[in-house]
DNA sequence: CTGAAAGCGCTTACAG
DNA sequence: CTGAAAGCGCTTACAG
């Protein structure tokens, strides 16, 4: 049944026309009088013609493709809030009439998986790319973008970074580490820990930064037994650190404010087999506001984050830039927000 | 910095051969001495040369991306399930060194979007497709089957469907009723009522029929006041189902199997509102095993489906089937077993 | 074993 | 307003 595949030639032919003006009517040329338009059209219509995308971007045009990367060591496929990021990016590229090659780095350290991040790029299957979970400085997403390819980091800055080709979103972990203790200060919390997230990340660095300097405001002192060093940002991270915490002859902080909300669900985990109860011995805040944190026992007192809307303008950035419109804003800054819920008491 | 884009003219100056050997040694012909392979590969290295797809696809090469389609209405965003799927298809495909192209279908009869899901595969971009969450009888995807492209489809049968481009995955929903009735009947229940999902969707039906013949296999009555009809496979659905249960003057079941476990989350939360509790005043079985299933109170008893597993043969099954290599499978059962949690309990 | 040449299906200056 | 032609960067029979 399956049709020999047309191409612009038959169009023309159909449509008494040469491949050039069938060529015209389908990327919008202006000099084409109405009626031959509607005339060629008619029959692209009715053949149920489409054009072979690879010849017209051997021929110059854009592959209207953009790569999504994640980088994730472990269960990318757990995660609700990989989920969102994904589908947002998805949803709005395909807002602006294109598609997403999301791919996944396992190891950014691996040369073989770095390689083929770089094939992608260099056999022009997309025209820009969005790293998602990025350690600060990544030695080959700098290549990439040396070598000029449009890219977006989120999760970064880009103060010495000057690249018109570079696209950054930052977070406003300063603001968020402000808010949150202020609010467990106002509760009567002057003992308050943190649990640091993957220092090689930028938000790990900033958050872990902005609590020193929130305290710091708020006229409090960090106790160097209270700065907690997880791994990374995911909920084994939590529990491993305040296991060891427990282990430890040391005093408790009444409060901690965790890297993000699943590594609060590790901690509130990790206090429970020691029955501890959150927020009656101890409180909890996280950052994101994951979809799990409302639903979860306690529910969770968090900043939220709104991953989608910054991701929906980083893909318009990117989007933009690749189409070589001039670009202003290069820098996304995504603000947040204190969500009470659950998992603080006053003392 | 851009170094200007090198092509296979280059590479055969540089290596002192012609573009074809150049063509030969990328393609690993067996008729390249080791030599002279092993210099075209070092200049090949040496300048981080890849071959533009394009102009490979568009001399007959494929394109090796596959194109996953998500047919949801509402916040695929949400939904963990969603995000192991699509984690699942991209990384076994990257495994046979394909790429993804992942597309959200919002509405299958919205004829905008279908011309959208066409223009993928006849632009080419893609090899051949999967598609998850479609009707039993999605008329556009039969097109694209009749047109020749290599189509994969969860929750299908092939049945009267002998298209050699044709791939399907079922379920065996019948063995999960059985069990999920079994193991109701076995913990003293009679009264067994059934929340159904989207009857457009063959498990939407195979799961009722399922219940019905599990019912009568056991010896117990359909009460067709406990077959509750919802519109689809979300939480909201099964809130909803209970909510007028509950608003009817009818007796209620003992124990209720929902069509999977957003749907009985949603049914545990009407319950709740209704101050029953699960499962001291009814027992509650979802079906797939969510990843919240587990941490869910009370915990959930479900029918576990590997979706990731399906998920992987049915990518293989696609990229098989795409290299033109034999394929002898092309319908893919998958078994489901039961989970045993907290959500029923013995009456 | 290897090169010259045709061809894949488009787009776009160029000329009229 | 429109067609003939060159060109995008590959692959692969074909001929030697």
């Amino acid at each position: 049944m399956k049709k020999t595949d047309i191409n612009s030639t038959e169009i023309a032919k159909l449509a008494g026309v040469s491949r050039s003006t069938v060529s015209r009517v389908i990327n919008n040329y202006s000099n084409v009088p109405a009626e031959t338009r509607e005339k060629v059209l008619k029959v692209i219509q009715q053949y149920n013609y489409f054009p072979n995308v690879s010849a017209q971007v051997l021929a110059g045009k854009r592959a209207r493709t953009i790569g999504l990367f994640l980088i994730e060591q472990g269960n990318v496929s757990g995660d609700m809030l990989t989920n969102m990021l994904i589908v947002s990016v998805i949803e709005h590229a395909s807002e602006h009439g294109y598609y997403v090659l999301t791919h996944i780095i396992r190891d950014a350290k691996d040369t073989e998986m770095i390689k083929n991040v770089k094939e992608i790029f260099f056999q022009r299957r997309i025209d820009g790319g969005i790293f998602i979970g990025a350690a600060i400085h990544e030695p080959f997403i700098e290549e990439l973008i040396d070598e000029g390819f449009v890219i977006g980091i989120v999760d970064q800055t880009l103060s010495d970074h000057p690249e018109p080709n570079r696209i950054v979103s930052k977070f406003n972990n300063d603001s968020g580490m402000k808010q949150a203790v202020a609010y467990l200060a106002g509760l009567g919390h002057s003992k308050i820990g943190v649990i640091n997230g993957d220092m090689n990340r930028l938000s790990g660095q900033t958050k872990y930064e902005g609590y020193k300097t929130a305290m710091r405001m708020c006229g409090l002192q960090v106790n160097p037994n209270w700065v907690l060093n997880g791994d990374d940002f995911h909920e084994r991270s939590g529990y491993k650190v305040i296991q060891k915490l427990m282990s430890q002859e040391t005093d408790l902080p009444t409060a901690i404010i965790a890297a993000n909300d699943s590594v609060a669900f590790g901690a509130i985990r990790a206090l429970k087999e020691h029955k501890l109860r959150v927020p009656e011995d101890l409180s909890i805040i996280g950052f994101d506001d994951h979809a799990l944190s409302e639903k979860h026992h306690p529910a969770l007192t968090t900043i939220r984050v709104d991953f989608s809307d910054m991701l929906k303008r980083m893909t318009s950035c990117l989007i933009t830039k690749i189409e070589q419109k001039t670009l202003d804003i290069k820098e996304i800054t995504v603000d947040c927000s204190l969500v009470v819920r659950e998992s603080c008491r006053r003392i």
